[in-house]
DNA sequence: TTGATTTGACCGAG
DNA sequence: CTCGGTCAAATCAA
């Protein structure tokens, strides 16, 4: 990892300030997303907490709009987060049944999710679409940090060290220290270029 | 026992 | 009505 030096390097450069971008925008969403907070979608507590029967109150949900989703593709659904499975539908034109994930600790408030679906090229890879960004403390965890590495998702990990930062403390996370980065960084989702 | 998954019902959008 | 997303009871696993 040392001995490339000055094109790896520069390429290096070039994916940081992508993913740097690429958080400034998520910024302003998230920003966005505060100031007009509470009629969004789901306004869950509210709704909630005025609940009546809770028997068949199923699904005071609205459907998901193309908020702030990010596509990837891999070989595994890991990503070095907890999830917790929610459901599974077969979908219209998919060979594939697609799965929808929530945050493990999502009563502690994270907002996460994800939906999985398997590709129908024959490969066995993933199509994941990841909803929201984690609230919760796994950054603290340091062995997940490298399960991340191994996926080789750079911009996955920028964009969850920016939302630390906003949520906790500006001062830099220590752990990426340790961190070296895997060059086949091929997923090229543009996520939104809207 | 607790926590995760399965699975069919339910809901809103179109 | 259909379809995709979610809920929650039943079930499974540790």
């Amino acid at each position: 990892m040392e001995e490339t030096s000055t094109p790896n390097k520069k390429r290096l450069i070039s994916q940081l300030i992508r993913g740097r971008d690429c958080t400034k925008k998520l910024q302003n969403l998230l920003h966005r997303r505060v100031v007009d907070d509470g009629r969004r979608w789901d306004s869950d507590e509210s709704e909630k907490k005025s609940a009546p029967a809770v028997k068949d109150r199923r699904g005071c949900y609205k459907r998901r709009k193309t908020e702030d989703s990010r596509d990837k593709i891999a070989d595994t659904i890991e990503d070095g987060y907890a999830w917790r499975k929610y459901g599974q539908k077969d979908i219209l034109d998919a060979k594939f049944p697609r799965c929808y994930y929530r945050c493990t600790h999502k009563d502690e408030g994270c907002r996460a999710l994800k939906q999985v679906q398997k590709l129908e090229d024959g490969s066995e890879m993933f199509h994941i679409t990841y909803f929201g960004f984690h609230t919760c403390q796994n950054f603290s965890r340091n062995k997940q940090m490298f399960h991340i590495t191994n996926s080789g998702d750079l911009s996955f990990f920028l964009l969850n060290s920016e939302d630390f930062k906003i949520n906790h403390s500006p001062s830099s996370p220590s752990t990426i220290t340790n961190v070296h980065l895997t060059p086949s960084f091929e997923k090229e989702d543009d996520s939104n270029t809207k």
